[in-house]
DNA sequence: CCAATAAGTAACTTTTAAAGTTACATTAAT
DNA sequence: ATTAATGTAACTTTAAAAGTTACTTATTGG
């Protein structure tokens, strides 16, 4: 498979949303992402069901910020776009009954366990304010250079 | 993609061929795993360079065991599969340019940092020989059962 | 020497899930 | 009514791992 790329694009999106204000476009939203308006809607459906954005049809219709950034935290959109696989690497489950399979497999299980557990526990533990103001940061260092 | 499953497969045949002390062919292995022995020549080629097995040609040829268990770490094994991508997420990199995406980007790749570390400490931190222990103690506790 | 057995490897096909695309239905504004 | 938007089903493309085919090379032993 290609590498799932919905969370870092729903963040984008996101951010956009709130720092401008106004409703996109499914087509907005595709162009400022290089990508098609269709793969837009699919993946912000999830969101809009997870209640944090709204969407309008017809003319002057589209999608627009419904929940406050700071309510909102990384693993929020992690779980709205459908709790994407986080691991490229795995298990051969081929014979439940060998003990060395199993022995293997608790290892790595483990390992990847407790890599799983860091990275929601860093999602959880930001929220889309906190990107914003980071964002906000550059911008001031930036005007200063 | 598929999962990579060369580091599970690759543990789960070198604590087989440490167990049994022999030397396996590559149709023996593939059997074992369920697979075709010119993925697994190419999988163990790897290892092989690392210097952890060793392979003959020809008739009571095939592959055996060089190295101390105790001396090989499920890191080590990562590395000589090719140090498979770990992640299945990551991020879409369209437009440098955007400081919302580098805010985005930064924060998704310090937790997939942080997630990697966790993992790649806890590879190296366990060798074959802790798996081979772990392996001989369920054993032990099935001929009590 | 030769037949058999095994690794080595290049080139190609299959698999699988994400992403992309097409086509059309639905809804709302003017 | 027409236009502009989302909603969505069905299909195609993409990319990387795995699988396969076909052949080369090396080694054993009769």
């Amino acid at each position: 498979m290609r590498t799932d790329s919905k969370l870092s694009r729903m963040l984008h999106v996101l951010l956009h949303m709130a720092r401008n204000n106004k409703t996109y476009t499914s087509d907005e939203i595709a162009q400022m992402l290089s990508t098609n308006p269709v793969v837009i809607r699919r993946t912000m459906a999830g969101l809009k069901k997870a209640g944090f954005i709204h969407s309008e049809k017809g003319p002057k219709g589209g999608w627009s910020l419904v929940e406050d950034l700071s309510k909102i935290t990384l693993f929020d959109i992690y779980n709205a776009v459908g709790e994407p696989t986080i691991f490229a690497m795995g298990n051969e489950r081929v014979n439940p009954d060998c003990a060395v399979e199993r022995v293997v497999n608790a290892a790595l299980d483990d390992a990847m366990n407790q890599a799983q557990t860091i990275l929601l526990t860093q999602l959880k533990a930001t929220t889309l304010a906190d990107l914003a103001l980071e964002f906000d940061q550059i911008c001031t260092k930036q005007s200063f250079s």
